[in-house]
DNA sequence: TTGTAGGCGTTATCAG
DNA sequence: CTGATAACGCCTACAA
């Protein structure tokens, strides 16, 4: 099992020159020219022997660390799957490894997580999709800024309004379903939010209000419902949401939920508690997991970039790292709304 | 942007110490007591200058790295983020921290990411559920071995059988799959698999195979499909492949898939043929992804531990590197078969 | 009880 | 063109 690691030393040893050489050969650093021959020589050593650069001694040097921290809720909610690839795949391909951690929306553990991650000194760190921890957490993100780690945030609100961002036209997403309810002849419409970020919810729920608004309808308050958390375990508390939903008079018809998870969750309430989905309840989630087409009946819902917003966090993360300016900073992708069939026009009822 | 950190010896410097000093302070090596009022003050100063270890430094000392490579195909196939979070969870109860790698079970990714992990020095990796590289990929593992990383397989094949395996009885589930379909009456049942990790796959042709045999079935040829990938865009091959299995003679009655994902894709390609599920035609998957129980129809499959696999995965690992004896070299645990709508017995029909 | 010095693997700055 | 050497921040004998 110990087996020493091959170093430049090593390779210097063997090929007959300092390790010096090696270094400027190794890392094509090419403004004093080495001798063709002795570059040969050298780059053959270090294949034989199998050279691997010590990372840690490079970074530890001053080199930039090729590490990036990726901070999500939860792995196992089917939203961040597709942000996280996006994330690592344009990470990798410009030469970065990503770190993962799951917050579960605990600020102990976020501040736990950038504490290692300051301690790495990584390149950078990309925070999705989590609750938005206010003054404590804007604190939190701030002591990365102290250590020059430049940050970008996915899907989640702006905090102080000082980080880069990466989401999408909440706003014009929610008004365009709640209209599509609307139009179906719908005129009592429950929203219910996951207390997710701050800043995006705010976004949506104004969507909400400037759709019924738009339409002459009523805003009232016992149309607004909230659940604790994404969490799977949580969500069993959609039983009693739908059934308080029920309950309320006049009848609500159609209910927009913030998240497919949550969406998928009151449907299936819903099947428990006999109640048709979309005959007497019409469902819209919000993000388009893969589940949503999948599910009985396949969900209406908005469909977002997931792919891409990890993607382009990332581009904008790297943009940041090397100090190149950042045109925007905050980049506001599509979203598209997708009409299945978990919502229907009142009068097909 | 340009900050520089709080180093080791600008605590001794403002704590009147020696970098020694604190360097003891911190890391709690008691072995040499330091008068309570000095660790004090050298804690108090720490703290107000927010004082952090540079992780790679202590690396480059020669203190064993915090990082964990993880290795899966694809964290957008549903199997994964339950396992990733089990390693995950565990690995940063442990201290460590996880670097995660989508290798869409090429080769070439798989090489470049160990090369990594080994410019990384990193304590260990876990290698999970991608296909059996065979020669060449025992080969790009043994590097790791050589350089005293250890590392440890989850759900896929032993490769030359030294790597330490966290699993389940694969062979048992099948055969207890198959029984069941056997008992419903069903006598011509198609097995699809996935070319995922030959080990495995082995063991669940197995568990297929003894349970036909064992009911005096004929095992021919005719009933063996093989689904390229597992990656959502070549599950579009399953139209294809449902049409063949419904052309054979004999009629195929009920299909055994060995992941939940093609299963899934089996029935909607069904679906789609005008092909009901289970009346004309019985599915049972493997895995029980969240989807599993949320489609329609439920799907009948068999659950996988998956979160306590990457969990146990990580204990080991964590036992390797700090070189305690491993009891067992591979972990084998129990699977659950979960019976639901997908699958029934023909006499229902 | 605390300080000094050397070295981990690299890179960069000088001399040669 | 190439070689010696001094950092980078930390840890740990060994001295004091």
């Amino acid at each position: 099992m110990e087996k020493k690691r091959v170093t430049l030393r090593d390779v210097a040893k063997k090929a007959n020159v300092s390790v010096a050489t090696v270094s400027i050969v190794i890392n094509g650093n090419n403004q004093m020219r080495i001798r063709e021959k002795t570059r040969q020589r050298i780059l053959d050593v270090a294949r034989e022997l199998n050279y691997q650069p010590d990372l840690n001694a490079q970074i530890l040097k001053g080199k930039t660390s090729s590490m990036i921290g990726l901070l999500i809720p939860d792995i196992t909610n089917p939203f961040y799957p597709e942000v996280v690839r996006g994330v690592t795949d344009k990470a990798n391909s410009l030469g970065y490894n990503v770190i993962l951690f799951n917050s579960d929306n605990k600020l102990e553990q976020e501040a736990f997580f950038i504490d290692t991650l300051k301690s790495l000194k990584v390149a950078g760190v990309i925070i999705c999709g989590v609750d938005d921890g206010g003054e404590q957490e804007a604190a939190l993100l701030a002591t990365l800024d102290r250590d020059g780690i430049p940050v970008v945030a996915v899907d989640r609100g702006v905090l102080n309004g000082k980080i880069p961002s990466v989401m999408i036209e909440n706003r014009e997403a929610c008004f365009e379903a709640v209209e599509y309810l609307i139009k179906g002849g719908h005129k009592r419409i429950a929203f219910v939010e996951t207390g997710q970020s701050v800043g995006i919810m705010e976004d949506r729920f104004r969507g909400y209000k400037e759709a019924l608004e738009a339409y002459g309808l009523e805003v009232s308050k016992d149309l607004f419902y909230h659940l604790k958390s994404t969490n799977l375990e949580y969500l069993h508390q959609a039983n009693g949401l739908v059934k308080k939903i029920r309950r309320a008079k006049p009848k609500i018809t159609a209910i927009f939920a913030t998240a497919d998870v949550v969406a998928i969750e009151i449907i299936r309430a819903a099947k428990q508690l006999n109640i048709r989905v979309p005959e007497d309840l019409s469902v819209i989630g919000f993000d388009d997991i893969q589940l949503a087409e999948l599910i009985d009946p396949p969900l209406t819902t908005v469909w977002q970039p997931k792919y891409e917003m990890g993607q382009i966090s990332m581009i904008v993360l790297n943009s940041m790292i090397k100090e190149e300016l950042v045109a925007q900073k905050t980049v506001i992708l599509a979203p598209k709304f997708i009409p299945r069939k978990s919502a229907q026009s009142l009068k097909e009822a």
